[in-house]
DNA sequence: GTTGAGCGTT
């Protein structure tokens, strides 16, 4: 083979530019550059398969497909292509994962007026995003508001932006933040190997039948048994038939039939969060600090 | 029938 030209473009259709070789009949790939600044190979489409073919590139040296470059057009290769490719799979991952990780919680709402309803509660939180669960504690006997509940948004971008601002409800400052038990679910961490195919379902109401449950955690996959105490106790238990699908619902709090019910282990009986809390009712000053901090923080992340 | 920092009927 010997020195001849061959013909060079940035696309299939537009005019060719016709580059020299090399006197062994490659082409440097520095040649095309100069030309087609930023390439970073070569291809064109084949007489036979139709289908484009790369161009053999060895340390900085274009080869001819056969032993001829023909009278073929060669296409121009940029990273460009490729690296737009990748920044929209990344930023395609990226999203997922920020919606694997960034998943909405529960907020308390302090400071509701007494006349406050759930009504008014997802009223006005509408405004800010996609509401899917409001709740307005009551005493049990009057009905009257404790005055503060609980809210759910349905993105974690409206979570975060009603976090960071107070706000005028009927009339009265009220304040969203992380509730407390999130802090030291948290702070559970990496769990012990507790390996239980059993959760306990905190929260639940009285609405909710085995029948309701065993249909909703069915989606999380085979429930073996519902347990609801009688009298109603406001908690259940669901048991799965594989372990890891109960361990990766620990933590979670899921809405079912309207309600925010809570997820955590069947059987934790000593340093568990419960019982944690049930013995320092926030009065020591370690936990208090603790609690501090929380109201600040987002929630991180947990499998 | 009241109240105003807090934490959700385990």
């Amino acid at each position: 083979m010997s020195e001849c030209y061959i013909r060079v473009a940035e696309d299939e259709n537009e005019e060719p530019m016709e580059i020299p070789s090399e006197e062994d009949g490659t082409v440097l790939l520095s040649t095309v550059a100069a030309q087609f600044p930023g390439a970073c190979g070569l291809r064109y489409r084949s007489p036979v398969s139709q289908c484009m073919r790369g161009v053999r590139l060895v340390e900085g040296v274009l080869h001819a497909p056969d032993s001829d470059w023909g009278n073929l057009v060669y296409v121009v290769n940029y990273p460009k292509d490729n690296k737009r490719k990748m920044d929209e799979m990344d930023a395609a991952s990226a999203v997922k994962i920020k919606r694997g990780i960034q998943k909405t919680s529960d907020l308390i709402v302090l400071g509701l007026p007494w006349k406050t309803s759930e009504q008014d509660l997802k009223d006005y939180f509408s405004t800010f995003g996609e509401v899917i669960m409001v709740q307005v504690k009551r005493d049990v006997k009057t009905g009257n508001s404790k005055g503060f509940g609980f809210v759910r948004f349905a993105d974690y971008e409206t979570q975060i932006k009603v976090m960071s601002q107070r706000h005028m409800i009927d009339g009265r400052w009220c304040d969203c933040k992380l509730p407390n038990s999130k802090y030291f679910l948290e702070q559970a961490g990496p769990d012990e190997p507790m390996r239980s195919r059993k959760v306990f379902v905190g929260r639940c109401t009285e609405d909710m039948t085995a029948d309701d449950l065993r249909q909703f955690f069915m989606q999380y996959g085979e429930v073996t048994d519902v347990f609801i105490p009688k009298p109603f106790r406001a908690f259940a238990f669901v048991t799965f038939a594989d372990d890891q699908v109960a361990q990766s619902l620990c933590g979670e709090d899921l809405i079912i039939k309207g309600t925010s019910v809570h997820i955590s282990n069947a059987e934790p009986k000593h340093n568990n969060i419960h019982h944690l809390f049930s013995n320092f009712p926030g009065r020591s000053p370690s936990l208090a600090a603790m609690f501090e901090r929380s109201q600040y923080q987002y929630p991180s992340s947990h499998v």
